[in-house]
RNA sequence: GCAGAAGUACCCAAGUGGCUCAAGGGGCUCCCCUGCUAAGGGAGUAGUACCUGUGAAAGGUAGCGCGGGUUCAAAUCCCGCCUUCUGCGCCA
């Protein structure tokens, strides 16, 4: 949510905005909330005028009482249910004013930043940089799902009777591996100084519509059965709402946690989930980050933060690069957005295992985080990005370090979290 | 899960319908006096959000856990919810 105050200064950077997004059908919300918030502060001020003169009205009524004068009181008090139904009118009118506002204001997108790629969708994506070379080995590389077979790791046809399609069961050393990737990319993030934290993994309708939208919420979120309960689809949901409504002392900014959480998702969207392998399913887990920072720090964490998870997969060995969301690709809260994609030698291309995000006031200020300064209060900046996401990232894993003989090698960072194993070795049918 | 009690500002806390647009104390800031293991006096102290308005000002509204209701008027009465504490119960 942009700051009503931008929308009076500069309608045109607004409308501008929405064009470079192209989303031309939203042009006349501009229009829209001007008219809206220019109704609702004149019923404020009407309002407020009517509630003062009923708060000066009560006292006299007050001191008359006191001195016995009966009638008199009652005279005042005529005048003050004469105003009441006008007042309650204009209160009435205030909130659906009000709401409308926020519904208007809430589709309109935040600014983007000026480093954005202009673009209509992800297919205009630019990617910005790479790390490590892709390679593509000289056998041909099954896919994930009978790689992981073949080491004994993985049950799905199980899963699939007791849960359905979309969930799995990991077994033996994939198992332990997912565990492992888990705890390494944890101490990874508190070797950078973040604070680990196990979050809440339902939480409550009003977080819920306070993280994201119900057009997201129909699409993704659980709902626990006779409970105002909702399964988390990422950690950042119990996260960003444990501030929601609070202000933060400045001293304590920036605030940076990691945080690990399993995620459930409907998946009800675009894609749905695959007939086949662990790419989009129901559940998964997953390392996360976030910060809460003052505003002119923010575009700092975020270089820090995607560049993190970088630094993690190349310590894994997996080739990764990094693709800038452009203007149209770019959810309506963020300011800007790229994604952290590994190398498939399967497919030959790369595909995202981690995406990180600047939504620069937006989201703090529709959930009211703010911190306290000299001079009073400002919105602080939000910033979330994906440490690690298995199993998906099982499958750049796999992938990559597949040998010639079905085997897997355990790159050294990881050897500590698998009790020294150096690789996992196909089981014997 | 059941029962009882509670939620007021940075902290403690008074307050059962109207001189409370929240008393008092602690703390904090400033001033005075004193002069060093200290003590006393005075002044200020609700953060915030929104609105009107200006050169600067100034004013108004909201706000006593949250949301409704009753009333001319609600911290106060009524209803729902949340949270905390105590006891019982249940449970890794």
């Amino acid at each position: 949510m942009i700051d009503i105050a931008l929308l009076r200064n500069d309608p045109e950077l607004v409308r501008e905005n929405i064009r470079k997004k192209f989303q031309h059908q939203k042009l006349p919300l501009v229009d829209e909330a001007l008219a809206l918030d220019g109704r609702r502060r004149t019923l404020q001020t009407e309002g407020d005028a009517l509630r003062a003169s009923r708060n000066a009205l009560s006292k006299e009524i007050g001191r008359l009482m006191k001195e016995q004068k009966r009638e008199e009181a009652e005279a005042v008090k005529a005048q003050v249910t004469a105003n009441a139904e006008r007042l309650a009118a204009i209160e009435a009118e205030t909130d659906e004013v009000s709401e409308k506002l926020k519904g208007v204001m809430m589709r309109i997108p935040n600014i983007i930043s000026a480093d954005t790629p202009i673009g209509k969708d992800d297919t205009e994506n630019v990617e910005r940089k790479r790390f490590l070379e892709p390679k593509v080995p000289d056998f041909e590389v099954p896919y994930h799902l009978d790689i992981l077979e073949k080491l004994g790791g993985i049950d799905i046809d199980s899963a699939r009777r007791t849960s359905g399609q979309g969930f799995y069961y990991l077994t033996g050393d994939i198992a332990r591996l997912h565990s492992a990737v888990l705890a390494y990319a944890r101490d990874f993030m508190i070797g950078k100084g973040f604070t680990y934290c196990i979050p809440p993994f339902m939480i409550r309708s009003d977080v819920v519509s306070g993280v994201m939208s119900f057009e997201e919420m129909d699409g993704m979120m659980y709902k626990i059965e006779g409970e105002d309960l909702y399964l988390i689809g990422t950690s950042e949901h119990s996260m960003i709402g444990r501030f929601a409504g609070q202000t933060v002392e400045e001293a304590k900014l920036p605030l940076t946690l990691t945080s690990y959480s399993p995620c459930f998702r409907k998946e009800k969207g675009a894609h749905g989930i695959e007939e086949r392998g662990i790419y989009r399913i129901h559940q998964f887990e997953k390392q996360e980050m976030i910060v809460i920072c003052k505003p002119e720090d923010s575009e700092a964490w975020y270089e820090k933060m995607w560049n993190y998870t970088v630094e993690l997969f190349v310590s894994m060995g997996i080739p990764v690069r990094q693709l800038e969301c452009c203007s149209g690709d770019l959810a309506d809260l963020k300011y800007r957005s790229c994604d952290v994609e590994a190398w498939s030698p399967r497919q030959k291309k790369y595909f995202e295992v981690g995406s990180c995000s600047n939504l620069t006031d937006a989201q703090a200020r529709r959930l009211g985080i703010r911190y306290k300064t000299e001079k009073g209060s400002a919105y602080c900046h939000t910033l979330n990005n994906t440490v690690a996401a298995p199993p998906r990232m099982l499958i750049a894993f796999v992938e990559n370090h597949l040998r010639a003989d079905g085997s897997v090698e355990i790159p050294e960072v990881l050897r500590p979290y698998m009790g020294g194993k150096t690789e996992i070795t196909p089981r014997q049918a």
